[in-house]
DNA sequence: CGTCTTCTTGAATTCCTTCAATACATGTGG
DNA sequence: CCACATGTATTGAAGGAATTCAAGAAGACG
């Protein structure tokens, strides 16, 4: 059983004319590695749409403790759930390497989803299909080793980010802290499980590097 | 900041005349405390609507360990996921009381959502706060101690199913077997805390049901 | 009233975190 | 282009939180 979790970009499912003017009207914007696309809690006054690169979409509690909610690659958007649901972001979003974006205000997206029922209903598709990713992920976290929930999260990287030419090496760059963000653990536990996958050869560490030699093993581990 | 996690009844969404035809051609179905509403995996042929009583969406992974995903109410919709993603249940449900239940068929379901833009509206509102709300409890489980997570589920327990007339006995009776799974912990760990906020004058415990004596307290311990 | 499920408690163990100290990388300004 | 500053990665050791196993007590239910 195959779960896909990845669903096309909406914004494909409006026609070509009324497309053009949205990102006509609302140009790309660049956002440099690293920096913030938007903050959690500030007022959603609409929509991002990555187009180019990658991004994170992350909260931070109280005590400062980050956790990786969603990895966004081109295409996904961004920030609805603020649109959707109350008036503010309930996550930041961070360009995870150099990526362009889209701004789509929420006048805009409201019409959108009031016009094209080609589009609400992508947006039904792509929130059900979040939904039953996070579901998944949270009966993950609840039950399994953080050395499972890491060999998955390997493996989803694979399928949102896809490999380099060679075929292995992961087209993602996380940092080890990011990896932590990601399976909710330690940095220094990730790096501990990493080179415990190594010595397995599930998998090569090559710096940030990773690649991932041998797929059987590591479904294998996230299975456990 | 108070996170509303609740959304109306989609059903009263409609106009009267067409859901009671639904509610009408479908008739109620009742079901006994502890019995399979639906299984994990079956293929979804429509969704099904709580009318009475208290139900709860759990996943089973191969080892056999259990997850409650949500807690079901009356006016909640369940298996929506599975029509409107795949094409089968991600997750089982079961009453945790005595419950009527009212089953829409898939074409009926997918019919008012496309003739009806309040209720695909509705419908995705309350994809979004569902979206939140598992958001929410990923975070939470990736980050927090176990007894932070029960004192915040014993919390939303009250916000889902209220009070008994006293005010503080929580309307529900779950097993410590239902927190383990509901939280992403062990039964005997489940004990152990409840009994250690007892302690702390947090709550009080009279078998399965539950008193909570000091809100301000359990939410400073959610928040730990 | 007896059976079965659920609850409770203790003890041993495992997994993971935390702290601290060091090595390595990365990028920036001179 | 080098040197330094900063951020990232690594490793060890100690401690703590939660799980697991086992066994007995209490409660539910027919």
């Amino acid at each position: 059983m195959k779960t896909v979790f990845h669903s096309p970009d909406p914004l494909r499912l409006i026609p070509d004319s009324e497309r053009l003017k949205l990102l006509e009207k609302n140009q790309e914007k660049e956002f440099k590695k690293g920096s913030l696309i938007f903050p959690e809690g500030k007022q959603a006054n609409g929509v991002y749409s990555l187009r180019t690169g990658k991004a994170k979409l992350v909260t931070t509690d109280s005590q400062g403790r980050v956790q990786i909610i969603h990895l966004a690659r081109p295409g996904d958007l961004m920030g609805y759930r603020g649109v959707l649901g109350g008036d503010s972001f309930s996550c930041a979003a961070q360009a995870i390497e150099a990526s362009t974006v889209v701004f789509i205000p929420k006048t805009d997206f409201l019409h959108l989803l009031d016009k094209h029922p080609t589009f609400s209903h992508a947006i039904i598709q792509l929130l059900t299909s979040e939904l039953r990713r996070t579901e998944h992920h949270l009966a993950g976290l609840a039950r399994k080793h953080v050395k499972s929930r890491l060999a998955e999260t390997l493996l989803e990287l694979s399928e949102t980010y896809g490999f380099e030419e060679d075929g292995q090496t992961l087209a993602v760059t996380l940092t080890r802290e990011e990896f932590a963000a990601l399976v909710g653990t330690a940095t220094e536990t990730v790096i501990r499980l990493l080179h415990d996958m190594q010595e397995q050869q599930a998998l090569k560490i090559e710096g940030r590097k990773l690649c991932l030699t041998n797929l059987n093993l590591l479904k294998q581990l996230a299975a456990e």
